[in-house]
DNA sequence: ACATTGACTGCTA
DNA sequence: ATAGCAGCCAATG
């Protein structure tokens, strides 16, 4: 665990509820703006031992960046229940993408 | 040690 | 709006 995937992981932690961040949102926000894919290993690595809120990590466009049948429809559902509404498998960043 | 693989991005056309 | 592409970098085998 270094000090990147540390910070990522904080930052995570802290996206609110009905919110989300991308990729790339992430890894600049924990130092390296050029390693949002980093961030998927972070996910794939931590979510189930961590709690993180990974389902509401999404990538530059503001869709889900996963396949269907690898959890998609599970991260779409979660967000749905947290009053995030898709417009044909894709939020609006600028009503839903977390802002300091 | 080397090559391949991604839950990525931004630019270009 | 969409698609192709190069750059990126840790994890994996």
């Amino acid at each position: 665990m270094n000090e990147f995937t540390n910070k990522a992981i904080e930052i995570i932690r802290q996206i609110p509820k009905g919110k989300v961040a991308t990729y790339g949102q992430i890894a600049k926000l924990a130092g390296n703006p050029r390693s949002a894919r980093r961030i998927s290993h972070i996910l794939h690595q931590y979510s189930s031992k961590f709690k993180l809120p990974w389902h509401r990590v999404l990538n530059a466009k503001g869709e889900i960046s996963l396949q269907v049948g690898t959890g998609l429809e599970e991260q779409k559902a979660m967000l749905e229940k947290e009053k995030v509404k898709f417009q044909k498998d894709r939020i609006d960043l600028n009503e839903y993408l977390w802002q300091i």
